[in-house]
DNA sequence: TCGACCCATTGACAGTCGTCGATGTTAGCT
DNA sequence: AGCTAACATCGACGACTGTCAATGGGTCGA
């Protein structure tokens, strides 16, 4: 039994070409800094709310909604719903772009990619 | 009796019968039940030691770690990882077999196949 | 200018989370 | 039986989270 000596590799697959890219968790051991960055984007996920504002973003017929849109599909306050635009837009998973009195959100696919990237072989 | 087997089999997304088998962020809204249902996985990969843990076990060359070998990489008290370890079980992304004084676990890449399918177009 | 509307921010609250040290439980060894 | 190693669980602590009501800040039309 070989308990004590699991070795971890010390060649990352960041080192050849994909530097800082898309850190992958199947890929090789993460370091401390790799899964943290990745946590904080699977963390923007991990909540019910966030999830089906996402999932209305995506099935937008123009890409994108303004938060009075959001507001009574997800049955939340229109503060809560902003607090959650602004955590997933910290996660860049949304983007806003205020045009006149409405802020329109979108969807940034490459960002939600990135996590998919992250979870698959 | 379990054996080490590199290549996991692939469950098809596709059996018949399959009720909701993988609700998708970006197919359509989704209810309610379905965003809890997924923010429970996507809770899970939210942290950066369980990530770790994750990505040692994905890198693992029998495909399986005891408890006691992602103590001192991780940098975590031995029952901070148990405790991450049930949340990862809870979610369903790893499993743990108990082989004499030892708890092997082991990376469900069916479950986290799931939640990659759930923001993939 | 004024008021109505959209959105962000604040303050407060209960609940959850991550972490540790300590203790409990199980299995193998002498 | 007693002892030790591996793992789970408990209790406690500070920190963070989701939520609401209330307020503040822009923007536009009347």
């Amino acid at each position: 039994m070989v308990q004590k000596s699991l070795a971890i590799p010390i060649v990352s697959a960041l080192e050849i070409g994909a530097v800082e890219c898309c850190p992958s968790v199947l890929a090789a051991p993460l370091d401390a800094d790799e899964a943290a960055e990745l946590a904080r984007g699977f963390h923007a996920l991990g909540d019910p709310v966030r999830l089906r504002v996402l999932s209305m973003l995506a099935a937008a017929p123009a890409g994108e909604i303004c938060v009075c849109d959001l507001v009574g599909p997800v049955g939340k306050t229109q503060g809560t719903i902003s607090h959650h635009l602004r955590i997933l837009g910290e996660a860049g998973l949304v983007h806003g772009d205020r045009r006149g009195k409405w802020v329109w959100y979108s969807l940034d696919r490459g960002r939600l990619a990135a996590l998919k990237g992250a979870i698959e072989p």
